[in-house]
DNA sequence: GACATACGTTCATTTTACCGAACAAATCGA
DNA sequence: TCGATTTGTTCGGTAAAATGAACGTATGTC
């Protein structure tokens, strides 16, 4: 067991932690349920050591996540907006607005609406993510009570398990939502 | 070095080959960027051994690849459009249009193409999903050799993990990418 | 109270992943 | 043609990951 413990190892072993209080397992029980000792599971959850893929695998079929959910930190359901960035012109332009790691059903939905119209969106399923991409126009969106005004270009995301809504005002929108649902096991 | 390959590892194994191999680089040099032993790189990627993470992460990051792209397998898509529906103006509307299920990672980039511009694609991770959603003006993408014209509100999905490219004529346009790779777990 | 069980950690021991060196084969340049 | 370099693999040695047992502690039962 080195004392050397990478960040990784240390983060690694915060989520294997976090996932298995959240069901309310001992980690003796995972350690029975992944086939490892416990010795093995107490130096992973304190970032103590330096695990072998096959017993993250274990640890990740045992918690019934996959395994890439284990290697980074869970994304918070928090609102956040990606502005559009200013035109530059010059040549053909790339950029990674938003990733979401694992386990999830992808869904994509295009929404149109009017000028002076709008609707309330359905809560999705608890730990949904739903982000916006404005395509074209203005609008106004988030969940209720953190509505943030959306022009052209612009990325909204948040968790799509409350009640949140869409509105235009003087203008129509055009608009690309891409819904992530964790799966249900 | 354990004689007991387990498929995970032997997965990996080959995903770190083929990584490497499309960069163009040799076994010994990967070896020396990421600071590991040429025989801990050998043994890797011939599925023999069980590797720990923290080799994996030196292996991504000396290919700058995200860890969790050397955890994917392979499952193929077939090409699809869906084009934009008629601007039926009459009210707000709602149109799915697409669902990704399983267990995926889902990226979503913004890509600004000039008149008269274009790139190729750097082929994904095996099994990666590519869908393009045209936010504004004209462009042809897709698998080199199944290119599709494209108007703005149209989609196109396909395979992300073969070589591919966008190209604008007279038009610019902006689209949205999203990309969905399937997880080992 | 006394006993039993389950929890999470620490301790030797075994297993093995990583390393450095040596190796044959292939590639390159003079 | 020859030497020099680079390639990918195989071989002991070492550090450390995983193991099983024992530990102190907490919780529950009679």
């Amino acid at each position: 067991m080195s004392l050397a413990c990478s960040s990784l190892a240390a983060a690694i072993g915060r989520q294997i932690r976090l996932r298995r209080e959240q069901r309310g397992m001992s980690a003796a029980e995972l350690s029975r349920r992944a086939g490892l000792a416990k010795a093995t599971l107490s130096g992973l959850e304190s970032g103590r050591s330096n695990p072998t893929i096959d017993t993250l695998e274990a640890v990740a079929v045992a918690l019934a996540v996959p395994l890439t959910d284990l290697l980074v930190q869970r994304d918070q359901g928090a609102v956040q907006v990606v502005r559009a960035t200013d035109g530059d012109e010059s040549g053909p332009h790339r950029e990674l607005l938003r990733r979401v790691s694992g386990g999830h059903q992808v869904e994509i939905w295009r929404l149109r609406l009017p000028a002076h119209s709008g609707f309330d969106g359905v809560p999705h399923a608890p730990g949904t993510l739903e982000q916006l991409m404005v395509a074209a126009g203005r609008l106004s969106a988030g969940p209720s009570g953190e509505q943030v005004e959306l022009g052209a270009g612009d990325l909204l995301a948040f968790a799509g398990d409350v009640a949140h809504s869409y509105r235009t005002t003087s203008e129509a929108a055009d608009v690309t939502v891409v819904l992530a649902s964790p799966l249900i096991g």
